[in-house]
Parts: C-alpha cells; sequence; structure tokens
DNA sequence: TCTGCATGAAAAA
DNA sequence: TTTTCCTGCAGAG
C-alpha cells in the first residue's frame, strides 16, 4: 500500500506515534499524504537492520529504508493507515501529554480530582495523563511521597503540580537518553545520573530490596493487571 | 533449550 | 477481571 511513499516527518500523542508519508516524486508542502498509526504496546520495537537490508524475515510489520539507513517495525500493538478523522478521534481521547508544548495539566488535574480511583491506576490511564506508563507511574509517586492507593480526590492541588512538574522533568530525560532516569544525583552517592552502570529507579521491580532512601522492602502487588511497585515507609 | 516475564491496551466475559 | 495480541530477552536447567 505504501511501497515506494517517502517519510516525510512523525508526531507522538503519548504513546501513539503517527507518521506521515507522501507520494513517489511528491516535494509539495501541501498534496496528497498518508498518515501511520503505529503504537509499539509491550513488545514492539524498531530495529535497525544493515545497509542495504535483506528481505523480510518473519513477521516484519513495517520497513522503512533509506541509503544509509533502514529499520524494520516487529510486534507492535498496532501498524496501521489513519485518516485525518482517526487521528482526531485518537487526540480527543487521550489526556494531556507532559512532552506536548500544548499541554493541558488543569485537564488532568480536574479529571483526577473528581476520581476514587487511587492515583497509581489514574496515571496509568491515557484518558488521564498520556505517555505515562508503569515505570513512572511507580516512580513519580516514589518522588512525591505519595501512597498510589491514595483517591483521586484526596490529590491536593500543590501534589498534582509536583507530579505534573516531576513529569515534565523527567519524561524529557527519557526522550533524550533513549532511558528512563529518575534518580536524584544525591540518592546515588552523588554519582553523575547519566552514568550507565548506576541505578536508574527507585522502586520499578524492585520488590523486596531496601527502599534506597530509608531501608525499608520495596512493596508490591498487582493493581488492576500492572506490577506496582511502592516504599510504604516513604510514601503516605 | 526452555520458561516466564515485560516501559500496553483492546476485546471478551 | 481475564484473555489475547505478539516479540525479545534474562535466567534457569
Amino acid at each position: 500500500m505504501l511501497d515506494g511513499w517517502t517519510f516525510h516527518r512523525a508526531q507522538a500523542w503519548g504513546k501513539h506515534l503517527v507518521q506521515e508519508y507522501r507520494p513517489p516524486g511528491s516535494s509539495a508542502r501541501s498534496g496528497p499524504r498518508q498518515l501511520v498509526h503505529v503504537h509499539l504496546g509491550i513488545y514492539g520495537a524498531f530495529h535497525d537492520l544493515p545497509v542495504p537490508p535483506g528481505p523480510p524475515v518473519g513477521q516484519v510489520r513495517l520497513r522503512i529504508s533509506s541509503p544509509t539507513a533502514a529499520v524494520d517495525l516487529r510486534g507492535p500493538n498496532a501498524c496501521e493507515l489513519y485518516t485525518p478523522e482517526d487521528l482526531d478521534a485518537l487526540v480527543a481521547r487521550l489526556g494531556p501529554d507532559p512532552l506536548r508544548p500544548d499541554a493541558e495539566p488543569s485537564r488532568a488535574r480536574v479529571a483526577i480530582q473528581k476520581s476514587k480511583r487511587p492515583i497509581g491506576a489514574l496515571l496509568m490511564d491515557q484518558k488521564v495523563i498520556a505517555g505515562v506508563g508503569n515505570v513512572y507511574r511507580a516512580e513519580v509517586l516514589f518522588r512525591a511521597g505519595i501512597d498510589p492507593h491514595r483517591a483521586g480526590t484526596t490529590i491536593s492541588d500543590d501534589e498534582f503540580d509536583a507530579i505534573w512538574a516531576d513529569l515534565l522533568l523527567l519524561m524529557p530525560i527519557g526522550v533524550r537518553r533513549g532511558q528512563m532516569h529518575v534518580m536524584r544525583p544525591d540518592d546515588d552517592h552523588g554519582a553523575p545520573s547519566y552514568r550507565p552502570d548506576r541505578p536508574r529507579t527507585y522502586v520499578y521491580r524492585r520488590a523486596g530490596e531496601p527502599c534506597r532512601i530509608c531501608g525499608m522492602p520495596v512493596a508490591h502487588e498487582v493493581m488492576e493487571g500492572r506490577n506496582l511497585f511502592w516504599c510504604p515507609t516513604c510514601q503516605t
């Protein structure tokens, strides 16, 4: 369907990637275009290929290649053609994305403060905030000292502002480094936070291990089908 | 070589 | 609330 079309640009709303392609030979600013919606889910990934790439092996959902680079997309949750209306509908059902300059955090604050669901579940809900997943959910709540079980209705304006500001700080770091990194340097014996051999998280996937701040065991439970990690001492 | 798990979410029940 | 989608990888044997 898109064979021979040229990749033009890509944008992200939360965890959703939307690519724009132009037909062969088209260089006009306006004119026909085609949108492709990609959601990686848990398994999906773009894999670098040698140049020139060999024939696709197995289930390759999308290949993009140029004289200097090539990638295969494998295992995505979604890889499909999109209409502009599809894109409008997607954006409409997502909460504000901290990585986007036009994000309106008040939408997220209102949604949280009127909900009795636990804040640990609300942060995972893409309709509330777009882009936050299981790692940032756990780490942001740890850094804010907030128990994940607290109802959204108990989250104060100041607490929400702290969470949002932290996402504004942490998520661009993840984008730049291609890795989530949430440790404050002072909590890592002053080690520079970009050292790849240093801890990158406080509580995520550290069930039973000592909290990096208080030393008590990190707790774990399944909340709405996802593994949740937190420190019962530091988070209240 | 085999097993279980994973930075997710829609669909089924 | 559970199942399903589908791939890569770490750790066990």
